[in-house]
RNA sequence: GGGGCUAUAGCUCAAUUGGGAGAGCGCUACACUGGCAGUGUAGAGGUCGUCGGUUCGAGCCCGAUUAGCUCCA
């Protein structure tokens, strides 16, 4: 019989033994990364510690430790273990989550990862070891059964009939269809009474249902790299394996603090009670009913996701990670309202998120006004289209009532979701309010039948993801046959446009080639490079890479080939292929080469970077520290620079920031890079972009007294070289994100030089000095305003005397009085006046008058309303008459007008209609 | 990346098959009026998102484009 050891540990506490556990045994304690993987277009969000480590594990990158342990945010919302719309029902599926993880590149391995493992849960924390369950990979065709892990646990301690074999799907880990891969070792624990009775505590409860046993922890063994050799997949043993774990912070804290439900711990309960205060909800709410518990869990799930996606930079957004944050905040809003809210509320639950979170995440505590303000707006949103949808489900319901119908049809209901963003749970709970039903089946199959169509078009990414494959083993091969070293191409383009080098390989439609000759398009590899490569916003250099002939060999022309360099490019870290078209000659693999970039299109390019930081530095000045960066390009003739603002920036404050930026420039202040490391560039106050991946020294450029920004460009030496800065435009590209267009120097000059011809060549047209054309342009249209009203009068007047002389021409048509009359009339608008004017005079009858407006016959026909009564009918009339002129026309019985194209015979459609009121056709 | 919807006065929105651009609120002026959105009268305010096409004629139909909303990938 043995009792429990477990000491209560706090999630605060869990996270620092951990640490603490292995920063004792020689592991760097390393950040959090932010949950957009930076440089990663194949991952949505950072879902596992691993992610900021990849290029590590891919030895693409090299780093000051070889042992590591973090924290890490994660978040998963799609996939095969957790969907989204889990999250709430389930115990223990989360959006947000923190793995904990140690990791080892290429240092130690098996022995040491399940030592470690064994004591951080049975000796540090205390877990009873006959509760613990050990999986490892069984074996298969490719890969033997990990007979070592078995072994290993044996020898930690573990009981051997707690070591379980299992296939692929559970034990064996892989990056992709090529990399590292390798088998892994799960633990499990199981969390029932009786963890001595073999009843009870059940091998088949490790991974199966039934049981109260769960996965706790997933030590990989990155074992062997898989190749492509030949179309084959081939496996070989890693000279150094490496291992990389992830235990679930919420599962843990779940054991730890004797709950069944990781919402029941010190993670989410502060959270759930917050809700339930804001609601004056009674005591234990959250546990009374198990509909209402649903709902403060996902609300409690989602507050946090939501906060630390918007503190890491992704705003709601109708795409890509915007749209997955949208589609969280806007569940949680629904969720609140059906607990009970009728206001906006996530931005009175989050702020607990924030107390509780931010000591180990200061970036939610920095951030917090900016997360509150997007979360509230977009719930505000959010309760637009619900009032907007309910609106319209009215309008249908009373239809149907109307009909005597009581089923809201799917294609309904599909629309208000498709269309209007109005959620089915709510269509159909409004239904039921109104004792109807919904037709679920129809939406949805419409439902499937949209996302079989939307997948069917959206096959892009697959290319993306060859060309990607097919740069690394370009890069491989290089590396193999030599060429290349293992980090790569040696880069350096900060130290001028020139670099002596030589040409490593050449490839031709994706093949590596010994010589590529003039006219052909290829790329060029080079041993070292001073072309820069787009980073950071920044565009890669153009240029050109020649080859000059021997010294000897005497010819007037010293340039043996010449290759037109129009693009950088790095598919795979440590790549660099300078992308373009033989010009001249032909390149062979080891010509010496001298590679130039274009001088002058760079130095557009770096007055253009420095700007940019000056352009952010005034910003945050002007409008507030919550301005960052969420996007920029700098490229030679202008600049682009996207930042977190909520609203539009008046133009007043816009010439301010201009103005600003220009002070700077006239200062000439110095702009000077440091490399050092990290953690000081930060605490020196240097502002770090989300996405941006930076290794442990970090390259900061600093313009004096004025900017710190963690940046890999090239910028001028000083601000005085920028010249001229000049702000083009300002828009929104999103919601929350405000766009500024901008140029500097030659090219400010010249937008400025054209606005100031333009008003000059204005001021010569109105006959003004320039200082007073805006009061010449206001008097002259307001001028021009009283004018058209002045003729607008006088010719009303006209017309009403062409009234008074024709009222002679009245003919007595079948009993009905009759005017058919050829008038003038400069618009259709004055001719209908005319009509009118006619109409009035002689009290019943039918009035039809032509005029030629822009040379073509027009025509109109009034009928009193007495008449109209009587049968007679406008349109009728203009039917019959407009073909005789060419055209066509209608109106309304009272009215109706006419057009055609020959003008010769407008006489002649007036006497159509005459005869044919004569005939009666008019009715 | 693909689909749906929307764009009309300062704001919220109307405008039957293509045939006279409107309402409410707000604004201005005047008159009446001791009352919380007081009443009445008169008035100003519109490139009908932009460009092109069809048509005698386009706010309306067609195409392109821009912006917003929305669903999906």
């Amino acid at each position: 019989m043995s009792f429990s050891r477990i000491m209560y540990k706090t999630s605060d506490e869990l996270r620092s033994s951990f640490r603490k556990f292995f920063v004792e045994r020689s592991h760097a304690p390393v950040a959090s990364s932010s949950l957009i993987p930076a440089g990663d277009r194949t991952l949505m969000f950072a879902n596992s510690g691993m992610v900021q480590f990849k290029d590590l594990f891919l030895g693409l990158e090299k780093r000051s430790y070889t042992r590591a342990t973090t924290v890490q945010k994660c978040m998963r919302v799609s996939g095969k273990h957790n969907d989204f719309e889990n999250v709430g029902p389930s115990p223990r599926h989360h959006t947000f989550f923190e793995m904990l993880g140690n990791f080892s590149f290429g240092d130690y391995f098996k022995k040491d990862a399940i030592q470690f493992a064994w004591d951080l849960l049975v000796n540090t924390w205390g877990l009873e070891a006959e509760r613990l369950w050990f999986t490892v990979f069984q074996g298969d065709a490719e890969v033997p059964v990990d007979a070592e892990a078995i072994e290993l646990w044996k020898q930690v301690g573990a009981n051997p009939t707690h070591i379980l074999p299992f296939g692929r799907k559970d034990n064996f880990w892989e990056m992709g269809d090529i990399g590292p891969c390798g088998p892994c070792s799960e633990i499990h624990y199981y969390r029932g009474e009786h963890p001595q009775d073999p009843q009870f505590n059940r091998a088949e409860y490790v991974n199966g249902s039934g049981g109260e046993t769960i996965e706790i922890w997933n030590l990989v063994f990155m074992q062997f790299n898989r190749y492509l050799v030949q179309d084959k997949l081939t496996l070989e043993p890693l000279p150094r394996p490496s291992v990389d774990t992830g235990a679930g912070l919420e599962r843990v804290a779940a054991i730890m603090q004797g709950k069944l439900s990781n919402y029941e711990t010190d993670l989410f309960m502060p959270i759930i009670e917050a809700t339930r205060k804001l609601l004056n909800a009674p005591e234990r709410d959250y546990f009374n009913v198990e509909a209402r518990g649903v709902s403060y869990r996902v609300i409690a799930d989602h507050a946090r996701a939501v906060t630390f996606l918007i503190a890491d930079g992704v705003n709601p957004s109708n795409e890509g990670r915007g749209y997955v944050t949208r589609l969280i905040l806007r569940r949680a809003a629904r969720h609140g309202r059906l607990l009970g809210f009728t206001e906006p509320f996530l931005d009175q639950v989050i702020p607990t998120v924030i107390q509780e979170m931010g000591k180990e995440y200061p970036e939610i505590i920095q951030q917090r006004e900016r997360i509150l303000k997007v979360a509230r707006e977009e719930e505000e949103r959010f309760l637009v289209t619900l009032h907007n949808g309910e609106n319209i489900l009215k309008e249908i319901v009373a239809d149907l009532k109307s009909k005597g119908a009581n089923q809201i049809s799917g294609e309904s209901a599909f629309r208000l979701h498709d269309t209007f963003g109005y959620p089915i749970e709510l269509t159909s709970e409004f239904a039921r309010e109104n004792e109807m039903l919904v037709d679920e089946a129809t939406f949805h199959r419409a439902m499937e039948r949209a996302k079989a169509t939307s997948r069917k078009f959206s096959a892009t990414g697959k290319t993306d993801a060859a060309a990607f494959q097919n740069a690394r083993e370009l890069f491989d091969a290089l590396k193999e046959n030599g060429a290349l070293p293992a980090t790569g191409v040696k880069y350096d383009p900060y130290r001028g446009t020139n670099a002596d080098t030589r040409v490593v390989g050449i490839v031709r439609d994706g093949e590596l080639v010994d010589e590529l000759a003039t006219g052909e398009q290829g790329q060029l590899v080079l041993a070292d490079t001073c072309f820069y490569v787009e980073s950071g916003g920044q565009i890669s250099d153009t240029g050109n890479i020649f080859h000059l002939r021997d010294a000897s060999v005497s010819s007037r022309d010293p340039i043996e080939w010449d290759f037109r360099v129009d693009d950088t490019r790095q598919p795979v870290p440590g790549f660099i292929v300078h992308v373009g078209e033989m010009v001249k000659g032909s390149a062979r693999v080891n010509d010496k080469v001298v590679a130039q970039v274009n001088a002058e299109r760079r130095e557009s390019i770096m007055r253009n970077h420095t700007a940019t930081h000056l352009l952010h530095a005034e910003l945050r000045r002007a409008l507030g520290t919550h301005v960052h960066q969420a996007g920029s390009l700098v490229a030679p003739d202008r600049l682009r620079f996207d930042f977190a603002h909520t609203k539009p920036i008046a133009d007043s404050e816009l010439s301010e920031i201009e103005s600003a930026v220009n002070a700077d420039i006239f200062k000439n202040d110095n702009v000077e890079p440091y490399l050092l490391p990290k953690d000081e560039a930060i605490a020196r106050g240097a502002m770090a972009l989300f996405g941006e991946k930076y290794g442990d020294t970090v390259r900061m450029m600093e313009i004096d007294g004025i900017s710190r920004e963690l940046c890999g460009g090239t910028h001028v030496e000083r601000t005085g070289q920028i010249g001229l800065f000049h702000i083009v435009s300002e828009s929104s590209t999103a919601a929350g994100v405000r766009r500024i267009e901008a140029v500097t120097g030659p090219a400010a000059y010249a937008e400025l030089q054209k606005g100031i011809e333009t008003l000059e060549r204005v001021a010569a047209q109105v006959k003004a000095p320039p200082q007073q054309v805006e009061h010449k342009v206001a008097a002259l249209l307001e001028q021009l305003d009283v004018r058209d009203k002045e003729i607008a009068r006088l010719r009303r007047e006209m017309a009403k005397r062409q009234t008074e002389n024709l009222e002679s021409r009245i003919q007595r048509v079948d009993g009905v009085n009759l005017i058919t009359q050829i008038v003038d009339a400069p618009n259709q608008d004055l001719l209908r006046e005319q009509s009118d004017y006619f109409k009035n005079k002689i009290g019943s009858g039918i009035v039809a008058l032509g005029a030629i407006i822009n040379e073509k016959p027009s025509m109109i026909v009034a009928v009193t309303p007495d008449l109209v009564e009587r049968g007679f009918d406008a349109t009728k009339l203009v039917r019959v008459s407009a073909p005789v002129m060419g055209g066509g026309g209608g109106g309304r019985p009272s009215l109706a007008q006419a057009g055609g194209k020959d003008a010769a015979k407008l006489q002649d459609a007036l006497d159509a209609v005459a005869s044919a009121v004569a005939r009666n056709d008019s009715k």
